[in-house]
DNA sequence: TAAATAAACGGAGGCACCTCCGCTTTTAGT
DNA sequence: ACTAAAAGCGGAGGTGCCTCCGTTTATTTA
């Protein structure tokens, strides 16, 4: 029996906003940081005063920017998720694909392991919030598939599969119940997944 | 990177309680009752203090019995439904089937509309608790069954319809937008059902 | 540079949450 | 009936939430 209102909450349609005063501009910044340290160590529901606190403003401010916890969390989140895409990037430039892909799904484990503790309210978020959950999962897949796409295209993963693959078969790190012995999993499911996916590599192995 | 005891709120298997002592019972039962009537009125996150101060009971007591605000909502509802459920049995004894069916529904919208406010709370909890989802849905569509068929068997509504035909008609309750109209346009949604349900009846009109 | 205006700051205050634990009432045993 | 133990009570108190508005600071204008 559940039904709806129009969850007026979301759809912010992105008014370009005029930049913001200088002061405005640090502390804001000043914030988000703290914030995401904070919700890392303590999790979701610190303290928004001690975050206040610890940014150096009064909790006015915090309150000015983010007018509520949730609108603090989506920037936080999206912020993360941001950096983790970013290291796509790095890695590529940095080691041979294949390590660059590994490496990065390892990251990928770690990430999700901030956030499952977090998952009731950020659960409750991401399905209020349809838009932050499309943007933030194409933006990871987007990532993912340069990075498969490189490693297939020198040769060091095999050629016939693709991003979507992959993702999918990450896909049981999300589902795995939340227990002590979820990240040994998870990186071992990461190392599996490698094994299988140089397997023949560079040989046109589509057997 | 904080982990989190395993969500242990709902699980649980409904461990057979000793009775309560006199005095607890009284106040158990004070509290939900005052609290049925505070959300109704108030919504769904009245203050909890309100709730104790009006039964007459300290926070403390209501705590002891409600260890969080979800677990006294989750009682609440679980009360309601039970009523509604119960008034079909009612409502049957008391007037000719097709009548009885057709009041039912009305309540029905009426109880839906009470909940229409609470939405996002109640939402997680339904989705949270998925036991209270699937117990309060059986129950509901069993009383409209049993008012369905004995409409139906004595020949005030047509022969060619059954439960769950009548429930699916009512689907469109729940996902109308929650506009001012709302409730008028349920009670013509229920008329309208119930003029196409009695149209042919004891005719076997099944063209 | 100085004044005027707009923007932002911050924290006091009021309310609600929830825990803790000393006190009271009920119940069971004799 | 009496009493000890178990069960329950309740509210003070510490903390967090969020709003409101007088004060401060950045920016613009002259």
């Amino acid at each position: 029996m559940a039904f709806e209102p129009p969850a007026s909450v979301e759809p912010k349609p992105e008014t370009a906003q005029k930049p913001l005063r200088a002061d405005a501009r640090r502390n804001r910044d000043r914030l988000v940081e703290v914030a995401a340290s904070i919700f890392a160590e303590r999790g979701i529901d610190a303290s928004l005063e001690e975050i206040a606190r610890q940014a150096g403003v009064g909790i006015g401010t915090l309150y000015r920017h983010f007018p509520t916890r949730e609108h603090l969390v989506e920037v936080v989140y999206r912020r993360e998720v941001e950096a983790l895409c970013a290291a796509a990037g790095e890695l590529a430039g940095k080691h041979a694909s294949d390590v660059a892909l590994e490496e990065w799904m390892r990251r990928f484990v770690d990430y999700i392991a901030t956030k499952r503790g977090l998952s009731t309210s950020l659960r409750i978020l991401l399905t209020t919030n349809s838009t932050l959950f499309s943007d933030t999962s194409g933006r990871v897949s987007q990532a993912l598939r340069q990075l498969v796409e490189a490693a297939v295209a020198d040769g060091t993963i095999r050629g016939d599969v693709d991003a979507s693959d992959v993702l999918h078969a990450l896909g049981g790190i999300y589902s795995a119940p939340d227990t002590p012995e979820w990240r040994d999993r998870s990186r071992r499911l990461v190392k599996l997944l490698m094994d299988g996916l140089r397997f023949g590599a560079g040989k046109s192995t589509s057997a």
